[in-house]
DNA sequence: GTACAGGCAGTAT
DNA sequence: ATACTGCCTGTA
């Protein structure tokens, strides 16, 4: 999601070593029959997968399901009303990873700007729809690579943990499917003892590429809306946690752990409608 | 020039 | 278990 851009009435985005296009088609076209809505959305993608988008924008998850089930939460209730359309979106494993691997301590902003870098510098340049793109780096080009030419991308100290991460990976440490199969607990302990990753890194991971929607990412952004919104859900014993500040380790696992209970095994929707509405009211554009 | 973005690892307590 | 510190780099 880090590398999605519009350009004219399209979107184009990465997804490994795919570039996917979408776009809506508004304008009237008096010669297109009747089956043809005006609003209708076409989907591209080189090369190409017939229905990506199907898997991309999880429309295999039972969405009205899930949004009745947090429309018990008032905050959330109120968040799909405002913002009917906003989805959680499924990343390539590998990608997600290091797209947040990258995302330690610095803005969205900042985050993409590496992003493009590290996949113009090790990813394929690829001609899609007359325009240039570059696919995600593949992990061997990530592991191939030296420190100089990493941080060349801009990515700071990161590089220190982009080489451990596609090290482990290339050594054949992790097992994304098996890690896609097993429980949130068990595949988020396998995720933490990679140097780079913490907590967040590896909740993100887990939402967003390995199937744990009963994941639950804590950021400044969602500590800030829990000291708003949600005081009343931690007991005295939690309260004392300055929640705009950063949390401890155990802090994350004990506010981690009441969160996930309390939202259940669509938590990871809870927390992008969260997000999104905690960002939006304090004016972020992204 | 400074503040800010904002998560992890390491070390001291 | 918590408190504190350093960390690249670009934007405002």
């Amino acid at each position: 999601m880090f590398l999605w851009e519009r350009i004219d009435n399209s979107w184009y985005g990465t997804f490994g070593d795919h570039v996917m296009k979408f776009s809506t088609s508004y304008t009237h076209n008096r010669n297109c029959n009747n089956n043809n809505k005006n609003n209708d959305i076409q989907f591209d993608s080189y090369p190409e997968i017939k229905g990506w988008e199907r898997k991309v924008f999880r429309l295999d998850d039972d969405i009205k399901a899930i949004l009745s089930t947090l429309s018990n939460d008032d905050l959330v209730s109120k968040t799909i009303k405002k913002y009917p359309g906003l989805r959680l979106m499924r990343q390539e494993p590998h990608q997600c990873i290091f797209s947040f691997v990258c995302a330690s301590n610095t803005s969205i902003l900042m985050i993409r700007k590496m992003l493009k870098n590290l996949s113009k510098k090790f990813g394929r340049e690829v001609t899609f729809d007359g325009k240039v793109f570059f696919t995600f780096p593949s992990v061997n080009s990530l592991n191939k690579a030296t420190m100089n030419e990493l941080r060349s991308c801009g990515v700071g100290y990161r590089a220190k943990a982009i080489k451990a991460v596609a090290k482990y990976i290339v050594s054949g440490n992790l097992d994304i499917d098996y890690l896609a199969r097993i429980s949130y607990q068990d595949a988020k302990e396998e995720l933490l003892k990679i140097y780079g990753i913490g907590n967040k890194i590896a909740d993100c991971i887990l939402l967003f590429s390995l199937e744990k929607l009963d994941a639950f990412p804590i950021d400044i952004w969602i500590l800030r809306a829990l000291s708003r919104h949600y005081r009343w859900l931690f007991n005295e014993n939690e309260n004392r946690f300055k929640m705009t500040e950063r949390i401890t380790m155990n802090q994350y696992k004990i506010l981690s752990a009441s969160l996930r209970n309390y939202f259940g095994k669509y938590s990871g929707y809870a927390q992008q409608y969260i997000f999104y509405y905690i960002r939006e009211s304090a004016g972020k554009k992204w």
